[in-house]
DNA sequence: CCACCGAAACCTATCAGATAAGTTTATTCG
DNA sequence: CGAATAAACTTATCTGATAGGTTTCGGTGG
């Protein structure tokens, strides 16, 4: 026991974790600071910084005024992990898809085994979103916007699919997933074209996934899916051949914090 | 754009955030708190403030007398999530072990396909700690210090396979898991017994799993994998069953931080 | 010339005391 | 009773200061 040396905010963060996995549930108020700095014998200030960090890791929330509260776990804070581990690093994106890969898979499979009205309900209109958009995007309006919506849906269609898989992990987890992967989609799209692929081929592929989870065949719907992503996985691999220089550049890393 | 209410700690924590995922790379070290301070025009303290927070997310290492340095990513953020999400809640543990699965499939899949003969080697080593422990188990000597050892191979067994998938996130992943999963693994021991089996069966079954593997045959070996876990899964239900007041208590929560 | 030592310069950790600005609560007035 | 107001509480941020680590660099002796 050298805790002597262990500094004073890490102390306190480690005492505020313990009383907030332990005894506190989402949406409990902590103690003022003016308390917590009484109860562990530090300033204000310390107090503060150990807060920040609980914070940062996503187990609290901190507003001007009002007590920090305790915080509803969701994948936020592994939203920032992926962004630091695929920062620079074009294999941190294939690492990334392998992992979603698996995750979907998974998500496909558990969702045929639990599907019900309301979830069945959710992914079919991600569906109707996806076509629509298509097909404007054939059509003459603005091809950008389009293009846009159908992402947004494609997103959804498999946030629903997760959120019916009654795993509320599995869907924080592709939910923070799903920033990062923006970038992959864009690159999928392109290399869907390169490809000579259609976006109705992307939203057949939706459909078998949905035709095989609303079967009730988790087997067929695996299956479906990693079919599905296997030919992601081409699309983005052939976009990121077609333009070498991956065309870095994304910023806006404005994470909302505080709903 | 209503910035201007954003505080002046968010924004320092923005605009740290854009700098670290984007220009800087690992190892690289932030400047001094006071050069920070002067940039964007606030107090030390509010520097201070941010830094803790970047550190809270697993952005950087902070350490007396040195600058903040940025953090090689791990999956330690990602670990306090799995424990928030699982306070006080069985079914986070069920969620979590289907998640697992989803990824410790992908792992015995990517690694047969791309197994080398030092990720070979780690692997049966692994394998060998669990004969050796399981011997010692049925032996004469400390039976709970062999349990903890082989508990200790087991898990060292699925980070290995992890390590040789290639894919350093799924690796990150899976050892974030391991913490909150050792409740799990010792539950499932339990349940293991309960249900009739050996600590023999699981080595057989990682075996099963590490032929498959060496053969090269990444259907094999995922198929192996998950039979393996439904046994796990298995184990922990009937474990859990066994003890319906699921002996909460923990404890011990010390994340350490700095290596 | 080089390895080792110590002081100086730098830097972070933490404390104390204050002001500003939201939030909540209690009080008072219509 | 209900709404407006004031009081009390609480967080956000600043300034200034001290303590205790790290790094750096000049010197000193081998």
């Amino acid at each position: 026991m050298q805790n002597e040396t262990l500094p004073a905010v890490e102390r306190v963060v480690a005492a505020l974790t313990d009383l907030i996995l332990g005894e506190l549930t989402p949406g409990a108020q902590l103690p003022s600071e003016a308390a917590l700095a009484a109860t562990y014998d530090v300033s204000r200030l310390t107090v503060r910084e150990a807060v920040r960090v609980l914070s940062g890791r996503g187990l609290l929330d901190l507003a001007r005024g009002r007590r920090a509260t305790v915080r509803e776990p969701d994948g936020s804070s592994f939203g920032d992990f992926l962004a630091a581990a695929m920062r620079h690093d074009a294999k941190g994106m294939l690492d990334l898809i392998e992992v979603r890969q698996a995750l979907e898979i998974q998500s496909a499979t558990l969702c045929a085994k639990r599907i019900t009205r309301a979830g069945a309900a959710a992914i079919e209109s991600a569906l109707d979103g996806m076509r629509t958009a298509a097909a404007e995007m054939r059509g003459s309006g603005d091809r950008a916007a389009a293009e846009e919506r159908f992402h947004q849906f494609d997103v959804g269609y498999h946030e629903a699919l997760a959120l019916a898989s009654g795993n509320r992990m599995l869907g924080h987890l592709l939910e923070a997933m799903a920033a990062p992967l923006r970038d992959s989609f864009h690159l999928s799209l392109r290399g869907h074209e390169l490809r000579g692929h259609t976006p109705e081929d992307t939203i057949a592929a939706h459909e078998r996934i949905f035709e095989r989870i609303q079967a009730g065949d988790s087997r067929g719907a695996a299956q479906a899916m990693r079919s599905h992503l296997r030919e992601a996985v081409r699309d983005v691999s052939a976009a990121l051949n077609a333009r070498l220089p991956p065309a870095r550049r994304s910023g806006a890393r404005s994470r909302a914090r505080r709903a």
